[in-house]
DNA sequence: TCCATCATGTAAACAGTTACATGATTGC
DNA sequence: GCAATCATGTAACTGTTTACATGATGGA
């Protein structure tokens, strides 16, 4: 998939995509900012929902470069230009409207999970696979959550406080999302012999 | 955005991506379906991920039966051909891939939400913005909870087990993420006067 | 008669994706 | 000298998006 959420915006002069108010808010948070700093940025961040790829990256920091919403400062790297970018008044203007209520409706509804998503179809799985994917689901989270917790309390790393109170939701989410796989496997253990769930 | 998520699928006799195997699965449950049932399906759907737009599910179908999965019988409907789908030996095998472990690990780190994106961003904004913005998250988050927990529970509606079960686990998902957003305000709140967060 | 809903589809635009190419710097 | 990482980018592809067109059916 091109997998990104068009903030629903047809004419010129559009909206800013997802991906690009969020590019417009880590430049901000470290300014002068290179394109490759804001791409490690992004693939250290929790979620896989966004590549980060350069094929992303680049053009559109071109885009936003394009709307004023940043400038470039140059400087030679070798034979290369190294492209350091920071917000304009006017991008500076965008980032705190996209931060401002009231939030679009999407944004609101916008709960996916692909595990939740699978989970709602498994009827159309065999008990015994049913059980082993819950099995597989709940391993996984409990490892990717182990992973999280150890990243946000690891000594000596001290975050910005909105980017921990972040990484604390996500884990509360994982975690949630972990208690209810295993009152499912609970469940479907309790029906096993008797039937259908 | 295009914002799907590709399984990461380079090749000729590729992987599917989420919302064909997703489609796949709605199939099942209801064959013989029309896209337009497929349609009504997603948007019904408790999340805004998907807009379930005809032109995503007319030329997906049509993947789909490219690829041997699906079969359409067709009807006359006035002038009209009326096309109902149902899964092949070969679409039903698929559906049970897609439902057996091991997840692929994007599935699993896949959790993203843009409320939690902007607040991990929300220091650019001015305190008096930060506490409109979770009053106003709050708010919204409340009223979506609401609506989901009286669909749930509306009489004289019987979900299938697994569809209850991923409602449920929806709703979960929208209480944590309240309980979160009420912490960060009651924090903000403890913190004003005596300066930052 | 008109309108909402059911229903089927197409066209153009677009922001992502993978894959590839290339050069500089640092440390072994 | 070599490999890993820092760094900048392009090219082709693709699954979405919005917007539009059109026809059938049923009820007010």
């Amino acid at each position: 998939m091109s997998r990104f959420k068009q903030s629903a915006a047809p004419d010129p002069g559009r909206m800013a995509t997802e991906l690009e108010s969020c590019v417009l808010a880590i430049l901000a948070q470290s300014e002068p900012c290179t394109a490759y700093a804001v791409r490690r940025f992004l693939s250290a961040s929790l979620s896989s929902y966004w590549s980060a790829s350069a094929g992303a990256i680049y053009p559109l920091l071109r885009r936003l470069e394009a709307r004023g919403w940043i400038r470039a400062q140059e400087s030679r790297w070798g034979t290369r230009v190294r492209r350091a970018f920071k917000l304009t008044r006017a991008g500076r203007r965008h980032l705190r409207e996209w931060l401002s209520p009231p939030l679009p409706t999407w944004a609101i509804a916008y709960t996916y999970d692909p595990v939740r998503t699978r989970v709602f179809f498994l009827e159309a799985a065999p008990p015994a696979q049913q059980r082993a994917f819950l099995d597989d689901a709940i391993a996984q989270t409990e490892a990717i959550l182990l992973r999280h917790r150890s990243e946000l309390n690891a000594p000596g790393v001290e975050f910005p406080p909105f980017e921990a109170i972040g990484r604390r939701g996500a884990i509360e989410e994982l975690e949630t999302r972990l208690r209810w796989l295993r009152a499912i496997r609970a469940r479907l253990r309790r029906a096993r012999g008797r039937g259908a769930l």
